[in-house]
DNA sequence: ACATAATCAGATTATTTTATCTGATTAAAC
DNA sequence: GTTTAATCAGATAAAATAATCTGATTATGT
């Protein structure tokens, strides 16, 4: 199958979505309530928490009523910053089309819209963005029920 | 690592860029010869080859003097079926974001500006595309001699 | 202090993707 | 007709990704 991001990056992304959604509060969410909401493996989840944790895109507290909030406001956080702290630069610097050195300098024929595209689509977190996560997260705790 | 498309894609896309390129002259290409030009593993790309022919995107000729040749005329190919050929319509199913459910009807945020961008940079395979790709070849092979 | 609930770290397993191997079939060239 | 060079089909192996397990550490709350 072809992909577009790989799964840990998924989770990664969803995962900072539901903690920007619930920021209000200054929310600390256990691992385990962040699988739980998203359906997503525990311990997975975990892995993840902790590699962003450790690149400062979240902010984890160890110990009883521990968990994970977000490190940075919102509005200085990128979508991108997540993939990168996730699974590294090696994404934009491996060619879709699979050429070999494909780069700024010596592009293969859809470099430049390809790259364009992602920089604009996950250059920030918008309001928007946010909005319709916490849509999604709350219909999809309402089909649970 | 994040993935934008398989492997397996990635060569299937590569593959058929090289037969448009040398379709002058109608001409038949071994998987080996194939394989050798793109410096892939010749056996994979076989069987890539061989997806691509099912589907009808390439002809295939066996027997000696046997191989791949396109099927359609570049005018008419998209590298969009080159991609549904080889890995099927589960990446345009597939959110980016990992949502379920993601559709044009109930997209994820980034969904729409996503779609588009797919489309577009797929859609046809340009003078461009093919003129680049040539380059490339011959800049590969230049730097093998 | 103690029980509890969480992160954290490392090892292991499972699954998927990528790559290779073997042999059968096909058709052209001699 | 025989040799040869190719596709084709199915099985297997290797590597990468995804998921799980186990136990240690940490800090909170009683």
């Amino acid at each position: 199958m072809s992909i577009i991001f790989s799964r840990k990056c998924e989770y990664g992304i969803q995962a900072v979505l539901l903690l920007t959604v619930e920021e209000e509060g200054g929310g600390v969410h256990s691992a385990e309530e962040i699988a739980g909401r998203l359906k997503i493996p525990k311990e997975f989840v975990s892995k993840i928490l902790q590699e962003l944790a450790v690149n400062g895109i979240i902010y984890s507290k160890k110990g009883k009523s521990g968990g994970f909030s977000l490190a940075k406001s919102p509005k200085e956080l990128k979508l991108l910053d997540v993939v990168l702290a996730i699974d590294g630069p090696e994404m934009f610097n491996r060619c879709v089309l699979g050429f070999p050195n494909c780069s700024d300098k010596s592009p293969c024929p859809v470099h430049h819209k390809w790259s364009q595209l992602i920089t604009q689509t996950f250059e920030m977190l918008s309001d928007e963005t946010i909005d319709q996560f916490k849509q999604k997260t709350l219909n999809k705790i309402e089909s649970i029920k």
